[in-house]
DNA sequence: TAAACATATTGACAAAATTTGATTTGACGC
DNA sequence: GCGTCAAATCAAATTTTGTCAATATGTTTA
């Protein structure tokens, strides 16, 4: 059962990791095709892909298949709800009901 | 050694687990002691303990030691880094230079 | 249709993160 | 100082992630 909270966690892994801040990086000079990731990267093929389906599956990179290649960019629609969320996550609550320490 | 991004997974390793996203929401209540978060989560002390620890250490949460007690709340600055670090990660470069895929 | 190519998927393994219980540290009151 | 309590640290067990090699899928071209 995937909880509200695994939803929100998925979002944040795609900048948990250094290989896909590196892809992320490469992906903000654009769109690019797999094969140019691979190449610039220290990944294996089947290393690209998995980092690959994580990013798209986080929102935060969306996929184009043209023939038989996959280009990818970082979605503008992905990266903003990110951010939102972000914000959300981290701001304080309209009903701050303060519960004191045990004994204070 | 660590890398430029293994410091910016660091920062978002704070929101990658569903323990600590439900720290996060309690913390938006205002500021909490140990203790309180304890008794409303499934999590021992040693593992709220390590949890805190990791939220500390991203920057998204303070702590302010108070006696024997240590009092918890989400650091505004540390979170408007994350998310101008964000922006910045999902921003595209201003040198976008396009490299195509090699037979096209 | 067959061969070639790009990418995805799978399974085995390695590495990293999390959980748990036990122990330690540091602050407090007696 | 001694006992107590809150929290941190540690070590072992477990779970989750990431890597790698092999194989499968889907597309293009001959």
């Amino acid at each position: 059962m995937a909880t509200v909270y695994d939803e929100h966690a998925k979002v944040f892994k795609a900048f948990c990791d250094e290989k896909r801040l590196r892809i992320l990086e490469l992906l903000r000079g654009g769109e690019k095709c797999a094969c140019v990731l691979q190449e610039q990267l220290d990944l294996g093929q089947s290393g690209l892909s998995y980092h690959m389906k994580l990013l798209v599956e986080s929102g935060i990179v969306e996929s184009r298949q043209e023939g038989k290649w996959t280009h990818y960019k970082i979605s503008e629609k992905g990266s903003t709800y990110a951010g939102t969320l972000l914000k959300e996550l981290t701001t304080p609550n309209a009903v701050t009901e303060e519960k004191d320490c045990r004994d204070k």
